[in-house]
DNA sequence: TTGCATCGTTCTATTGATAGGACGCTGCGT
DNA sequence: ACGCAGCGTCCTATCAATAGAACGATGCAA
């Protein structure tokens, strides 16, 4: 059988009006091309191009079959519009988990969007604060929010937002403004139940310097909203993500404890098995969600006036040796 | 860019229902075929062809793919007929050079019949019996004939006939009949002007013996139709080709002379330049030549009652090391 | 129930295509 | 007239695809 991929080397001949033109437009070696046009003309028995060093045009032979190979290349890129339009319309059911809180402030309503958008995606949604066991659980999704370095997996990752946060308390709680993160010792805190039992507020400056706090928080729990209720009702000072208490702070029912420093960012992250024959519907669902992200976390920054993070600080800046994001990157650059 | 070959590999094995059917019907080894559907599949991100041992079916988005790929193959098919089809009628100037004898007793009447049979190719014929330079001179082909070993040329060579031999005289020339090479000697003989003046006969008996025989012309000239007729006039012996003298053998007019011994043949062949982007106006003239050749041949050796030559002696009989006839069987055998 | 023929997939030694550089040629600018 | 940049072609070490065999799975006949 004849190699059609001569054909697709051949019109891009033609269209770059010469092989080292058409090498650099296709990023092709020019000896492959010179080659394979050899073969199709030896093959057909017919000189397609007339061709020396600086000379270069099509016979006429050449350019009427020059049509027909446009021809075969509009019908292979139809056969791939086909394919992109298919998985451009997906369907079928999606099992997702997500952190309770997340989807409380968050992800709630992007889930709510998402299916209204695609009304032949099903979708079950587990709310839990454990991390759960992807491929043996049978999820097609989870979502996760993690603070850097993140671990490595053999899943899949595609990063959905930056989890800015922000250390608040109700107005009032603090007697006095303070200005240094040692000044911070022995006042009380609320916190999110850690596994490690251990806890502590890792903060950044504007000009990038770093502070560790170690606190005992007085309230401990693994419901998100609990601590937002508390932290409004003055039992404390919490470190909670900005979007969601972005309207509390908005309104003024919360304010920022040292404004000239922030915690650290995490990263909302949504890991899935394999990208390969990765199905349509959950292709879609991630995209959609971080895009979805990028939208809200610009209304949130215009909001609050300001970014969501100073823009000096990004997680690079507390990249370590084997951190993964550098993996992740390459993994989820293709899709 | 992706590679086409795998849309007419998918096409092939959903035709066939199976990979091995799809590889027994086009030849190619099902492992290929295999591995080819399932990186198409990685590539576009969809299952076209469910299947394990001994279950196959098209999924629904391979069978909508599958139409779109048949339409790429039809698509390279026009294109490949187009080519056929500017092939199948050529047009056109063809320059051909040719032996002014072979013109006169063979290949005019082929010339004439391939115009007739090919009225949008204008034919410019140079008669000369002098070797021309087919590309300094802007031959398409030049019509030879050589005795073996044919010497090497930078030209590719196309067999067109054998130039079988007569060694003749008018009946009643000879006194006596004569029955061995050796006794030619000394008889009057005529013959074709030869650039290195020095004359021989080289014959082949029907059991495979070989002599040669020196003989000194009385006539001399590079026409060979006035050999012919010298010959006719009973001024000589002479050795002229078959297909010039069939008719005059047939009649009696010229007799053989040693009818157990034969001279040694000579090959008609066409040369030209080059085999790739060989246009079809030259292509379809040799092979029209080789094939109107081997039909005349037919008809003279039913006329003449035996084979124009022994069928046991061939010019490979006579074949040396170096000899190009290997080279030239293995430069055209794709024609 | 079992054995067997044939399926699709995988593996690896072999084969063929390719990348990248070298080369000769050509047209253009000086 | 000459030098040079860039052309298309060719060469070869390297890389990737393939042929062919092996393997496990499956359906059918006995």
């Amino acid at each position: 059988m004849q190699d059609l991929n001569d054909l697709y080397y051949f019109v891009q001949v033609v269209e770059h009006g010469g092989f080292a033109a058409a090498a650099r437009a296709t990023g092709t070696q020019k000896s492959r091309l010179s080659r394979r046009i050899a073969m199709l003309e030896d093959r057909i028995g017919v000189r397609l191009i007339q061709r020396s060093p600086r000379r270069f045009f099509v016979t006429d032979v050449g350019r009427e079959y020059y049509q027909r190979c446009v021809a075969v290349l509009i019908e292979a890129e139809a056969a791939d519009a086909f394919i992109a339009q298919h998985q451009g319309e997906p369907q079928g059911s999606l099992r997702v988990s997500c952190p309770t809180a997340l989807i409380s402030f968050q992800f709630g309503r992007l889930f709510a969007r998402f299916m209204t958008a695609h009304p032949k995606i099903s979708l079950q949604l587990e709310s839990t604060n454990r991390r759960v066991d992807v491929i043996a659980e049978g999820f097609d999704v989870s979502i996760r929010v993690r603070f850097p370095p993140l671990e490595r997996s053999e899943l899949v990752m595609r990063k959905l937002d930056d989890s800015s946060q922000y250390l608040v308390a109700r107005p009032g709680f603090l007697k006095e403004p303070i200005g240094e993160p040692a000044e911070l010792a022995g006042l009380p805190s609320l916190a999110w139940t850690s596994a490690t039992h251990s806890y502590e507020w890792r903060l950044e400056s504007a000009d990038g310097e770093q502070a560790v706090v170690r606190h005992e928080p007085r309230f401990l729990t693994d419901d998100m909203a609990a601590l937002r209720e508390a932290a409004l009702d003055g039992a404390g000072i919490v470190q909670l993500p900005t979007m969601m208490i972005w309207k509390d702070l908005a309104a003024g029912a919360l304010v920022p404890v040292l404004p000239q420093w922030r915690p650290a960012s995490g990263i909302v992250h949504a890991v899935f098995p394999s990208r390969r024959g990765l199905l349509p519907s959950v292709r879609t669902f991630i995209d959609f969600l971080a895009q979805e992200c990028t939208a809200d976390r610009l209304t949130v920054d215009e909001s609050l006036a300001w970014p969501a993070r100073p823009p000096h600080i990004t997680t690079e800046g507390i990249r370590r040796p084997g951190d993964p994001t550098r993996k992740r990157k390459d993994a989820i650059g293709t899709i």
